[in-house]
RNA sequence: GCCGACGUAGCCCAAUUGGCAGAGGCACAUGGUUUAGGUCCAUGCAAGUGAGGGUUCGAGUCCCUCCGUCGGCACCA
């Protein structure tokens, strides 16, 4: 390849050279760069065997390593400049990897299903394809001016009909398997059903009547126990249902007033049935595994207290008269002797057995909700609790409300009858949906007791220290408590005739407890997560459709896999059914395609009658599983092939968890991505389709790229790029003071800065280096513009020093390069390497910076070639276009990207000499010049030969001297 | 309320991981180049590390308390 032909220079700016590094010089060498790149496939990572494996022979001595970016949303507003900080890190750790030898893969993505096109689809009537493949396409253009180093072949999105075939396909394992808990791992349904029809194993609980045997069940009970086991399985749950827009929406659609964040229409719980994945089963081995992981503690911290595990008992609670037993579960069975009511949520399923017929005598008016008979009340208690969205309750977390049942259970430890109670307090959804309270020991229990006037039992006595914090004597008696004590203490007033739980410290009192409930058959250790199944159901257009038909018995059936994908139909109207009707059940767009709704098909029995499935799968299925189709694209027979898998993300030893090598991505999934398609991969590592036990092994959570927005007067933004800096440090807009606040850059802030702006001021390696540069990779830092020109000019005067401005020649020479130059390029060698290596890039540019201006101010005419060639090849990572030009320049003709990163002389690194401090009493008062291995009593011996130091010496008595070879010296006198 | 991260020149950030607080950039100042301008060149300028206490011969770094900024969770029994 020739150098590329120089930018005319008959402007108007005569003055300016023709050859400097300017803007538009800038924007040709990349253009001409990434030009070559895409032709030659510099980027394509060979894969093991299949369709892209050619040029794996030349990779046998490298390491694989697999880099990953979360994948963006293609919105349509583009991007601004704070979203490709993640993939320029990861492009220049991906470059630097693969000049230290590793086969490297790394490509890009779109996440493309998702509401916004939907929404403007209904607004403009525009099919969601279209403006996504358009906001596709202009997304892809501004990435790929960056000079991203991707393997273009690989790029995919979600809404391609050969991708979400295969989400599809995995879909469908997840129907057809079951989490068999004595093996803690996932199994073929056909296991269970063969074990079932053995008589080797009875069906989980829950999924079968009480009393009924699998025996006893028609094919079509048979058919409902085995899709209660399923890993996608029906169930009616409670959703944040939205008439006016007509969908069910996820909990981050929802805003703090309980209303749509699109449209702020009412959005409340309803109870619907809907797809669920049994997330729930892997709990332990999200758990577990994350310790396999090299993750960020924040984020693994985050994702413990997600899956939320916690341990305790459960305990039997009976009816004084006749109602079935309530299990609760509680993480304080210690303070069993102190529960004084027993709560169940409002949609727990034994309410209404436990509903009496009538108050019984001297019920208290604020127990009945002012109803004349316990149903009635529940019945309305229970009505409010369904209106109140999750939001609500939390909002008024501090008011306890609910009603008396007009029953009692007894307290298996001291047979005490206590109150029952539902209120909305107590959550369906976790432990057993019941609880014994105890108000004496826990704040809400507390709160509650206090509305209500119960009874508050002292059984765990606390320490003097908490009275005193309470400012009350100590051992206070507990009508004058504040507030519970939830502390450690000693168990008290804990004793029947058999069990004595007194003077026992909590943790002894709980295991006591715990094992006396089991013998006596009331009470068992549980475990308990917070962690809930995952809601699969979407009752939207722009999502996978399910590959399910459901068949006259109302029994789900899966596509077969040979007849993937099924596609989505193309439908006139994406609006929503907005009903009048309270009650009325939402309507999927997809319902009113009716040609393809009622279909016939073959599946093994025959031609039937089918209705297919009419909710679509949530955004986050595609994500769950891209990084292992970027392994494989163009497979047509499996969505990843096993060795190929095997080869990018196996696991590296025994014990190792493999998965992608480095993942960059922000803080915002920390946990619902991440966890999803944790659970996702393990799925498939338990059906052994993969060989990696997880799937991101390293993950680095970049930075944001934040800015200043500023308000005027009336509250109103104006825009930024506008607003000048006063001397006194205010700011104004058009003369007027504004006010400056700080955040995310946005559209609405008006505060966004574009790449492309950026392409036309200073060139993308300007733009690369400045966000590289402007702080730790990991952390968030402001945009300023204003800083821009400083790595613009680094550019400037590195091309100088290898391009003669005004002619474009090269003026690199033949000469040796001095000891001290070669002695600065070999230090920085090592800090480039190591900054790279830790993802600090913004020290790598400071060192290459420093090593530059060493070489301007150093020479006079002409930097010898061995001096500016390997600097060529640091900078290559960070801005790869000007550096691939240069080293064009320089005689080569292959591209740097595959060149040896250099390595440093380590001889090269040792000073002669240093200059240590010498203190005194820890003040420094000298310097000495001594040889870097000088030993302590030599270094000793030199700093009393410095004459300051001598001088503060002479006459006091030295206590101690501590002498660190190579740092200093310190007297202590 | 609970959990976590972070506070170093006017601004963005370094600091061999407990060893001389300053590498780099912006801004600023002076000079040069230029008819002029600055996306040009050169030289120069700056804080004692949010506050207080502790450990240590020695603390930006480790520990405690407080303040501030940002993020996550929030009736999970």
């Amino acid at each position: 390849m020739k150098p590329m032909a120089e930018p005319s220079s008959e402007t108007t700016e005569s003055d300016i050279p023709a050859h400097r590094y300017s803007a538009a010089l800038a924007g040709a060498i990349e253009a001409k760069w990434q030009r070559h790149w895409a032709d030659k496939g510099t980027f394509d990572a060979p894969n093991p065997k299949g369709a892209l494996s050619q040029g794996f022979d030349r990779m046998a001595d490298r390491t694989r390593f697999f880099a990953l970016d979360m994948f963006p949303y293609p919105s349509g507003s583009g991007l601004h400049v704070g979203h490709p900080l993640g993939y320029i890190g990861t492009d220049v750790y991906a470059r630097f990897m693969r000049m230290t030898g590793h086969n490297v893969l790394h490509t890009m993505g779109y996440d493309a299903f998702g509401l916004p096109a939907e929404q403007y689809a209904i607004e403009t009537g525009r099919h969601p394809r279209a403006t996504t493949d358009a906001n596709i396409a202009n997304m892809a253009r501004q990435l790929e001016r960056l000079g991203l180093g991707h393997d273009r072949r690989r790029v995919l999105a979600t809404t391609d009909t050969g991708y979400y075939r295969w989400t599809q396909w995995i879909f469908l394992q997840l129907f057809d398997s079951y989490f068999d808990a004595a093996v803690g791992r996932a199994r073929p349904i056909d296991v269970l059903i063969a074990e079932l029809d053995n008589g080797d194993r009875e069906p989980d609980a829950g999924t079968i009547e009480p009393g009924i045997a699998w025996s006893d069940l028609d094919a079509v009970a048979r058919r409902r126990v085995i899709d209660a086991h399923r890993l996608a399985f029906v169930s009616e749950a409670p959703v944040n249902w939205c008439a006016g827009l007509g969908t069910v929406l996820a909990n981050e659609e929802v805003n703090a007033e309980g209303r749509s964040e699109r449209g702020n229409f009412p959005v409340e719980r309803r109870p619907l049935r809907q797809w669920m994945l049994r997330i729930t089963a892997y709990a332990e081995r999200l758990l577990a595994d994350l310790d396999l992981l090299d993750w960020p503690e924040p984020i693994k911290l985050m994702q413990r207290n997600w899956i939320g595990r916690s341990t305790g008992a459960t305990v039997t609670f009976a009816s004084d008269s006749g109602a079935p037993d309530v299990e609760v579960f509680t993480t304080r069975p210690d303070t069993l002797f102190g529960a004084t009511y027993v709560v169940l949520a409002p949609e727990h399923e034994l309410v209404d057995a436990w509903t009496a017929d009538a108050w019984p005598e001297g019920t208290p008016d604020e127990w009945t909700g002012g109803a004349s008979d316990p149903a009635t009340a529940v019945d309305a208690y229970r009505t409010l609790a369904a209106r109140r969205s999750d939001r609500d309750r939390q909002a008024e977390s501090d008011t306890k409300t609910g009603v008396f049942t007009g029953s009692f259970a007894i307290n298996p430890v001291n047979g005490d009858p206590v109150p029952v109670f539902i209120a909305d307090y107590v959550l369906t959804g976790y432990g057993t949906g019941a609880i014994m309270a105890v108000p004496a020991h826990d704040d809400r229990d507390f709160a509650f007791a206090k509305a209500f006037g119960l009874g508050i039992t002292e059984v765990v006595h606390p320490p003097a220290s908490w009275f005193a914090e309470q400012g009350l004597e100590d051992g206070a008696a507990i009508q004058r408590w504040p507030g519970a004590f939830t502390g450690d203490g000693v168990a008290v007033a804990s004793a029947n005739d058999d069990i004595s739980l007194d003077g026992l410290a909590v943790p002894e009192a709980k295991t006591t407890i715990t094992a006396w409930l089991g013998v006596e058959g009331v009470g068992r250790a549980t475990v308990t997560y917070k962690l809930r199944d995952w809601l699969f159901s979407r009752q939207r257009y722009w999502g996978e459709p399910f590959p399910i038909v459901w068949d006259d018995d109302d029994l789900p059936h899966p596509i077969p896999a040979d007849q993937l994908p099924v596609l989505l139909p193309e439908v006139d109207d994406f609006t929503p059914r907005v009903s009048e009707d309270p009650d009325a059940l939402p309507e999927p767009p997809l319902a009113r395609a009716e040609d393809w709704v009622h279909v016939t098909l073959d599946l093994g029995d025959g031609p039937r009658a089918y209705r297919r499935e009419t909710n679509t799968m949530p955004q986050w299925a595609g994500s769950c599983w891209y990084e292992l189709r970027y392994l494989d694209p163009t497979n047509e027979t499996v969505f990843v092939d096993p060795e190929i898998e095997a080869y990018w993300m196996g696991p590296s030893g025994p014990g190792e968890s493999g998965g992608v090598d480095l993942y960059v991505g922000g803080v915002e999934h920390a946990v619902l991505h991440l966890l999803y398609a944790r659970f996702w991969h393990k799925v498939l590592f338990d059906l052994g389709h993969v060989s990696s036990v997880e799937p991101f092994h390293r993950l680095f959570n970049q930075g944001y790229v934040q800015a200043y927005a500023y308000t005027d007067d009336r509250g109103f933004y104006v825009p930024a790029s506008d607003v000048v800096e006063q001397p006194d440090g205010t700011y104004t807009f058009n003369g007027e003071p504004v006010k400056r606040e700080y955040g995310k850059m946005g559209k609405s802030l008006k505060n966004s800065v574009t790449p492309d702006e950026m392409y036309e001021a200073y060139g993308a390696d300007t733009l690369r280096l400045y966000e590289m540069f402007t702080g730790p990779f990991d952390q968030s830092r402001p945009w300023n513009t204003r800083d821009v020109i400083g790595v613009h000019r680094l550019l400037q005067r590195i091309w100088r020093n290898v391009i003669d401005e005004s002619t474009g020649a090269v003026t690199v020479t033949d000469d040796a390069v001095d000891d001290e130059t070669l002695r600065a390029l070999h230090r920085t060698i090592v800090a480039a390497r190591d900054g790279f290596t830790s993802l600090r890039f913004n020290t790598v540019v400071a060192r290459i910076t420093e090593y530059n201006n060493h070489l301007v101010s150093a020479v006079d005419a002409g930097i010898p070639r061995d001096a500016i060639e390997p600097m060529v090849l640091l900078l290559a990572p960070l801005a790869p276009h000007i550096a691939e030009e240069l080293w064009e320049r320089l005689g080569h003709d292959s591209s740097l990207a595959w060149e040896d990163f250099p390595v440093a002389d380590e001889s090269l690194l040792v000073a002669e000499t240093i200059e240590i401090p010498v203190q005194v009493n820890g003040k420094v008062r000298g310097h000495i010049t001594v040889a870097p291995d000088t030993d302590p009593v030599a270094l000793e011996a030199a700093a009393r030969a410095d004459a300051k130091v001598a001088a503060l010496l002479d006459g006091v008595e030295t206590k101690r001297v501590i002498a660190v070879p190579g740092r200093m010296v310190n007297f202590v006198v």
